[in-house]
DNA sequence: CTTTTAATTTGGAACGTTCCAAAAAACAAG
DNA sequence: CTTGTTTTTTGGAACGTTCCAAATTAAAAG
């Protein structure tokens, strides 16, 4: 309503005092007497004054802003990481930037560079596919520090925050192995991603210590959502010696594995078992309730918070580079046995 | 790397003209010389100097953040409703606070406090359940315009965008009549949001439409997620006479509807009739793909930012009321005419 | 070469804070 | 009442921009 939003030197006027006195006010220095810190306070309220953070972090060249750029918010584990964090940076006082990429790096690039003209403290990066070491060096360079999420970026000199993959997967299809399958798949995703990699790395390790032989064609290519697994599931039925079962490469694979199951009269969990990757919060609920390997998405958006926040108050500090570890769940989606299978059919 | 940040005035200093020069460059003023513009533009890439938003902000009292506030980014409508916006909101230049209350009106009330110190120019909130319009009143009365998405606020003066509930419910009952149900559920969902109050208008008024008369039993209330879905079902389990088809308070409870229906072995979409209600993106993938009304989530996030960036470059104009129009989308998990299941059985 | 007009450029004040050195006030001790 | 000490308060410069009125330069006209 007012013309002009009120200010600190309005508080000051009113109360009798200089700026300066108000601004340790606002700051709660001990140096105030307690008497004028009342009479302050009780004219911030009654002004309805509202703090101007904008020229507070002018002066002071620093700023309690946190940029978060997530390759793709739509996917529920992306979703999760980025409530994680949110929780951290909003206890720690402050605000963030949250910016979806939508796996486009040219968007990722306009995202952070208006960030940066934002006057960011930090940034969390959940890098899109493709993103390359020079897309991140300037803001690194510039002192601002930088946590690399989920996915790493080959050549950067940033502190990154990645789950175990090779461990999980491994664990994953450990997991298989002991419940009698040996044509086991790999579905879902493409091989430009670190993740791919590293999972499927697991996989194959995994298998070799049983010595079972790899199959090529049992690792699936297709989009790393829920439509990809169905895809994946429609490719894999034309296969003469079908697999019994399938580690995807993560929740919305396998979701979409049960789906593409499903419409081919199979009912997963039963004549197919199925692996997710992060445990997403669906997994539990679901029909069959989904074996995963827990990424633990929160949790990790929160470590992940806390990560850059420490560097953003440690000054600088050199790049740590953290693997959490994952852990598999064992729910309904492996079913019994594969042996028993084989007597039902 | 630097000490300090170069600024407007070592580039002015380099380029040998006055800082009032090089603002006149970045703004893209006609008023300069087609050289000297060259010139800075030159020293402007050469120095790695980034434009500093806040300084700007400050001084014209005004910035490009636009605040957003989503109730439950976990929820795949509201993560698509988030994207929406996001999109919108940076094509116009401008950048976003997206914070996440999840469902805390003390939480949401931070946020939006905090948003407020950091000089947002409009905000975009979808309102944690219990929000009262005094929660909004201050910013409202600040002059910074407010739209409100998806769930309303009674007593507030602001913009708001929602969708047809009730229409959407009334179309999905009409259809599931068409179908030959008799014994409809209404699922999921508490009495306390404005938007359960109007779909479940939707469902009574198209029931005695067709003179059903309404069992009240069959109004099953649980939180408006995937487990909320699944406890229905239990509930409804118990019920001498059950129902043979449910709308759903949204997809995620239709999704849990699902899950529940198959662990006690009731095939979706042949046993039981299901419709979700927002039309999330899974909806179409899943099997069975699930009958939903959709509301087009990115869609609606783009008008809700188009709106709010509309009322920001008015100046002020007066509230503006929009309801979305929506539409059934039949997909599989209505499956055939109810009278084939009764020959089935 | 002057004068007029148009095109460019420019200091300095302002935005709302914080910080610092220094002033003022209050209190204690002699 | 002085002097010294501690507590409290205070102007003004600074942060990096924009804006304005005014100054300078260039071009056009006489």
């Amino acid at each position: 309503m007012n013309k002009t939003r009120t200010s600190i030197v309005d508080i000051a006027h009113a109360a009798g005092v200089s700026k300066s006195t108000v601004s340790l006010v606002l700051q709660g220095s001990p140096l105030v007497n307690e008497k004028t810190r009342e009479k302050v306070n009780a004219l911030i309220g009654d002004l309805g004054y509202v703090y101007n953070r904008g020229a507070a972090n002018l002066r002071q060249s620093k700023s309690k802003i946190i940029g978060i750029v997530v390759n793709d918010l739509t996917n529920s584990f992306f979703a999760e990481l980025a409530v994680g964090m949110d929780m951290m940076v909003q206890s720690a006082g402050y605000v963030q930037f949250l910016a979806h990429s939508g796996e486009s790096v040219d968007r990722q690039r306009e995202v952070i560079s208006s960030m940066r003209e934002n006057g960011i403290a930090g940034l969390i990066l959940s890098p899109a596919r493709g993103t390359k070491a020079s897309d991140i060096k300037p803001l690194a360079d510039s002192g601002i520090p930088v946590v690399l999420v989920v996915r790493n970026v080959p050549g950067t000199k940033v502190s990154t925050l990645l789950s175990d993959n090779y461990a999980g997967a491994k664990a994953a299809i450990r997991h298989l192995i002991s419940l009698g399958h040996r044509r086991i798949a790999f579905m879902g995703g493409f091989v430009d991603t670190a993740v791919f990699g590293e999972r499927l790395r697991g996989y194959r390790d995994a298998l070799a210590e049983a010595n079972i032989p790899l199959n090529e064609k049992f690792v699936i290519h297709s989009a790393p959502s829920r439509a990809g697994g169905v895809a994946a599931v429609d490719r894999m039925m034309d296969f003469a010696e079908r697999p019994t079962s399938a580690l995807c490469l993560n929740d919305a694979v396998a979701f979409g594995v049960c789906d593409g199951l499903r419409s081919n009269n199979i009912e997963p969990g039963k004549g197919f078992g199925i692996i997710g990757f992060d445990d997403v919060i669906e997994a539990k609920t679901a029909v069959p309730a989904l074996t995963t390997v827990s990424v633990d998405p929160q949790g990790m958006g929160q470590r992940a918070a806390q990560l850059v926040l420490k560097q953003i108050n440690a000054g600088q500090t050199d790049p740590e580079s953290i693997v959490t570890s994952v852990r598999l769940v064992v729910r309904q989606s492996c079913g019994a046995p594969v042996k028993q299978w084989e007597e039902l059919a």
